[in-house]
DNA sequence: CTTTAACTATTAATTAATTAATATTTTTCT
DNA sequence: AGAAAAATATTAATTAATTAATAGTTAAAG
């Protein structure tokens, strides 16, 4: 084996995730017009759609003439998915270990610090 | 531009990285003679340390006829980098929203939880 | 001083990721 | 039906990541 395909979802990839996620099912030229800046090539596009298919990420039926490309793992999943790969990666496949290098290392603001207490008060009771 | 470089290290980079860390500096064969499980070709470890250089992940000191190479960025800052990616890329820009994900969706022990709050009161005392 | 052992440097090869041009196919309009 | 428009499919091209063989250099041993 030479090169393993990402674990996780790609920078474009992750672009083309969240236009699925964001505007629902789309035909190619459907996220092209929901991309903002400069737009890519349409035959860029649809190589995409056909890689995070084969990936398993997103499905399309036929809608007249187009497909319309539609997601079968969200952004949940997504997210639950690099923090996994990194946690594994990065932290000692401890998720505990991010969190306090977070906790520590990051400024957050005292909004957040309130909120944070009131989510690790109802984490306790269980 | 078609293909930039990864903005964190790749996963054989980081595992030769966390020789560096944890053995101090090293020459080629010291960083083949640290590994566990099967050994890569010499050249590969040696194509990798000068990919490491190049992206400044590490320096090189002759000592004798060998090359020893050691890190000029820690696990610490190696760690931040890929948080700072996720977050960027995954959350919106946004540690909290990570932060909150974590406590939401990860099976945190008691004794994590425990820690967490310790961590937290000295963070609102500020 | 020459052989050889231990390195480094060069070259190669393969797949993934990224971007897109061009060729085909399928509708639709006249 | 035939032309034009709108899609998909095919092909291509480039760099990064990964793995390693082989060539060239340097230092050590006899």
């Amino acid at each position: 084996m030479v090169r393993k395909q990402s674990e996780t979802l790609t920078e474009v990839e992750l672009k083309l995730m969240e236009i699925l996620w964001d505007s629902g099912p789309s035909s190619v030229r459907n996220v092209i017009q929901s991309m903002k800046g400069k737009k890519p090539a349409y035959s860029t596009v649809l190589t995409f759609m056909r890689i995070l298919e084969r990936k398993g990420y997103i499905r399309h039926n036929k809608k007249g003439r187009a497909f319309v490309y539609y997601h079968v793992i969200n952004k949940s999943d997504a997210r639950e998915n690099v923090v996994s790969y990194v946690v594994n990666k990065f932290f000692n496949k401890s998720h505990s270990e991010l969190l306090q290098n977070l906790l520590e290392n990051k400024n957050l603001s005292a909004e957040d610090i309130k909120q944070l207490q009131k989510l690790i008060k109802t984490k306790e009771k269980e």
